[in-house]
DNA sequence: CCTTTGTGCAACCGTTTGGTTGCAGTAGCC
DNA sequence: GGCTACTGCAACCAAACGGTTGCACAAAGG
């Protein structure tokens, strides 16, 4: 259902450093704010909500309202789209690498 | 031997839909030229010749020179990195699920 | 009620990025 | 030698990106 060609989201997602920062900091406390997480980084809580923005869109990051705060905890599957991708490309190329060998 | 801190460099090349194309015209062909490349995706040949570049840096792809012509290959490895990273994060959250349940 | 604390929105800015075009250089081939 | 085909380098451009600052708004707490 939720989303077939989102593996481009996934790849964008992940390719900014702060962004994984961002990530590896919800993941280790379980869920976290901007606040909490933009403490913790040398950026902005805005650069943080950004960043949280686009997790989001790509499925990777979803928002759960307490009150006045806001905190996000981590969706993995999508991570799936992209481990699959890169596994899909491992493959072809050893499949290519067999073939070469058959020759000799 | 190879590198230890750049999966940054593995996600940034990884991040970029025309450069997965790249990659995947090279596996599906085992090595390609970049006026190949360039000949069967809608970018010029020149901006195949960036992304090869950027690639290369990231350890993706190798170039190996034929007379006139600069045939490039994959180079699988760094692909492990990233892969790891992801897994870390799977692993640092289902660390935290785990022990939510536990609660439970 | 008023202060505090946290979020949301928007404008703005410098740098990076993906892409192009143009031209020079070099290896093959007739 | 001279044409052809492929690579290499450089300048240039528009758009996207990561980030900041400033301010308005909403929920807790004294």
């Amino acid at each position: 259902m939720t989303a077939p060609r989102n593996s481009d989201a996934v790849f964008a997602a992940l390719s900014d450093p702060t962004r994984r920062a961002v990530l590896q900091g919800i993941a280790s406390t379980g869920d976290a704010t901007a606040t909490e997480l933009a403490s913790q980084l040398p950026v902005s809580r805005q650069a943080v909500v950004k960043h949280l923005g686009l997790l989001g869109t790509a499925g990777l990051v979803t928002a759960q309202r307490h009150g006045r705060e806001v905190r996000y905890q981590i969706t993995a599957e999508p991570l799936n789209e992209a481990v699959a991708w890169i596994a899909q490309l491992g493959a072809l190329w050893d499949e290519r690498l067999a073939r070469l060998e058959k020759l000799f």
